[in-house]
DNA sequence: ACGCCCGCCTGGACGC
DNA sequence: TGCGTCCAGGCGGGCG
């Protein structure tokens, strides 16, 4: 399940893979891959569109804005011939926007490779590699989109709304604390609201609330202000610890681009511990749903008030 | 304006 | 064994 610390696991791997490539060329093996969750109906010019946008483009870096992921492209563009005065390689205009949604991979493979049955779509690399889009649930998606601002960055067009992570520079947490604050749902569905902060998914956001000892339920305009800075402290620890140890793989669902899993699942304290005595206390861990989620918390650890 | 909930997907787990 | 049903979950859109 790819949330910040996946995602970023994913993106470096794809940074020292693609950064600094040519595309060569490109392929769409499933057009549902190109839509949105809400928009799956792809018609062939946007497959042709894409593959002819992306094609020739120069791949400057991967980049990352919570679950969002994209290439910075500059495009068509001949670098050893190029003015930097009158097109400076550091602006660039256009992204391929990657979201992994809940089972997308990006892999590097050396072309011929067997191709998985879930390849949605392919980049050719002029370095003989190829990046591959594999997502079994097709809940990911990935398109060319325009680079604009959006809280002090240059993000695709429709990231733009996405707020900063809380590994960014950009993030900041007096001003997510106060509009936490004004939220009257709970405290679990806030945390998921990638408009306030970004990159916190199920996982996360139970552990961070079970770090931090509030109840999943817990409303942020009736808790003190320090526990709201404690919850997104310990979400921003919580992911810097995953992070550190390649994320969490419940199942092959969530793999880097060389195949390999993360190791933080060991470390989890509460997500999919139901029924299992709390490592602090030794109550029972809970789950109930809430927003429509599965949360998963301590009833001692993270009382009601 | 804000909060909530559905639909999009596939495959694995479960019940009969 | 085999079929049907439910569940997982991020996100956007549409509803109230």
């Amino acid at each position: 399940m790819p949330e910040l610390p996946e995602v970023e696991s994913v993106r470096r791997g794809v940074d020292e893979w693609t950064a600094g490539t040519t595309i060569t060329g490109a392929e769409v093996l499933d057009p549902r891959i190109l839509g949105t969750t809400s928009q799956r109906r792809i018609d062939a010019s946007a497959v042709s569109g894409f593959v002819s946008a992306v094609t020739g483009a120069h791949i400057l870096k991967a980049e990352r804005r919570g679950k969002f992921m994209w290439l910075s492209l500059v495009e068509g563009a001949d670098l050893s011939t190029a003015d930097p005065v009158t097109s400076p390689v550091s602006r660039p205009e256009l992204g391929i926007l990657v979201h992994l949604g809940m089972s997308g991979q990006l892999r590097i493979h050396s072309p011929g490779e067997d191709i998985h049955r879930h390849t949605r779509a392919v980049l050719h690399l002029d370095s003989d590699r190829e990046l591959r889009f594999v997502d079994q649930r097709i809940f990911g998606h990935i398109g060319v989109q325009p680079l604009v601002h959006g809280y002090g960055r240059l993000v695709p067009a429709s990231a733009v709304h996405i707020a900063a992570d809380p590994l960014e520079p950009a993030f900041d947490p007096e001003a997510v604390v106060g509009e936490l604050a004004k939220k009257r749902t709970a405290i679990k569905a806030a945390l998921l609201d990638q408009t306030l902060v970004s990159g916190i998914g199920n996982i996360y956001a139970d552990e961070a609330l079970f770090r931090a000892g509030v109840h999943p339920l817990a409303v942020p305009a009736r808790t003190r202000k320090s526990r709201l800075v404690a919850v997104l402290e310990s979400a921003t620890k919580v992911m810097s610890d995953a992070l550190a140890v390649g994320g969490t793989s419940f199942d092959a669902l969530y793999v880097n681009v060389n195949g390999e899993s993360g190791y933080f699942e060991r470390s989890l304290t509460v997500y999919k511990k139901h029924g299992t005595p709390c490592k602090r206390c030794g109550t029972t861990i809970a789950r109930e749903k809430i927003g429509g989620r599965s949360s998963h918390f301590c009833p001692r650890c993270q009382r009601r008030r």
